[in-house]
DNA sequence: AAATGCATGTAATTGGTTACATGATTTC
DNA sequence: GAAATCATGTAACCAATTACATGCATTT
């Protein structure tokens, strides 16, 4: 349901072809949305069907013919009125996580490349996102204006840079703890246990709490009530 | 492609029917998945045709009879190898960062006011978050056993909380900078311009930078090359 | 000579959501 | 008396991905 929203949004900031759309998210908007040209087009043409957007053909040449989209009023108003409605509440998909999840499954070694490996997805999409920002900052500076709009796309960009910076902590965390605990799976191939007193301190400065009563104060946020 | 391995994940663990996996789903899943009961019975039947699970019929007097599935070998191989594949891409769909980033359609007020609905949204999972993490951390202590897969289910839970944390943490930020820059929905509604100059030091501040050089080097990696 | 970019699309398939359908038991 | 829990499913629809299809210009 966002896509169209993510579509009529850009339309009202100017005209743009279904090719030119993708490459907008592609770049910035890969922050918080992705999709293929194969969904954009028969999109378009639902969006134009129903007259939230109209387009013209541009000739080119030593270029293929581009057929330009441009808002119209009903469509600007759709728009608003998704912006003022109640946010979705989030429904998260990590495939990542998941598979982290089973990892005990794997041994410590295959776990921690697959951290790693996930560790440098991340980091690329951290690069890039950078380079697309610096481009931008470059133009704003040029340009010495200040907009609504830059401030909300930086705000956005900000919640991006943060959340790969975050992804990427938390996976070179927890190789370091991986590693420091790689005995578990030996124990657990002899059949044998490890307490969970072996593993405290350890625990503690992976969730960052100084004892038992950070862990709880962590866990139990006191309004268990509601 | 993901649930398919979550079930069977899950399926390696315990012996479980399609509204028990609901319920895995709902609570300590819900930091990385979500999904419907009407898309997991048809999952079952599928992968029951497959042979990577079985299933066999309990009768229970007061409730409804149920069909408890387990894993085959197959199942188990399949999982094992998902487990080892290369990691997806993260593909993120976040359609409230794509309406905060078309806000600058909506006054400051409203603004404010989506993203105090938002962070409640994001407080209210990490309230619940935290109640079941509550409860599994007692029964690890009354088992006390550490294994590996309360190993790689705490480091999830981990970045499940961070997640909810760092997002609470920036709607507040992004709510306070909002507030301090109120004023730009009113030039603008004036024609007027504010320059870039006018906001770089609530800007450093947001972006937790000194001065110009650093949220340079924030943009700026330093490897543009690759 | 091969790959990438520009530019548009369709078709087939899979994945995911909402609505519909049933029915007993337990809790508020 | 109403709502929630337990328990299973189907049908219809919408969203998303992968594969197919074309063709010229430019870059490697």
């Amino acid at each position: 349901m966002s896509l169209k929203y993510g579509m009529l949004g850009l339309l009202s900031k100017w005209d743009a072809t279904g090719y030119e759309i993708k490459k907008e998210f592609d770049s910035f908007m890969s922050i918080f949305w992705h999709t293929h040209l194969s969904q954009i087009y028969p999109e378009l043409s639902k969006l134009e069907k129903e007259k939230l957007i109209n387009s013209r053909m541009i000739p080119q040449d030593g270029k293929p013919d581009k057929k330009l989209y441009s808002i119209t009023d009903e469509g600007r108003k759709e728009l608003f009125q998704w912006l003022e409605a109640a946010p979705e509440s989030p429904n998260i998909k990590d495939s990542f996580l998941m598979q982290a999840f089973f990892m005990d499954n794997l041994s410590a070694k295959d776990v921690i490349f697959q951290l790693k490996y996930y560790q440098k997805e991340r980091e690329d999409r951290l690069k890039k996102l950078k380079q697309i920002l610096y481009e931008k900052w470059q133009l704003i500076k040029e340009g010495n204006k200040f907009t609504t709009r830059i401030l909300m796309s930086s705000v956005v960009l900000k919640r991006g840079l943060e959340q790969e910076e975050e992804y990427i902590l938390w996976c070179k965390r927890t190789i370091e703890l991986v590693e420091s605990m790689e005995h578990l799976w030996n124990v657990e191939k002899d059949n044998g246990v490890a307490t969970v007193g072996d593993v405290t301190d350890l625990l503690y400065r992976y969730f960052e709490v100084e004892d038992e009563e950070g862990l709880k104060s962590r866990f139990n946020s006191g309004d268990f009530l509601e």
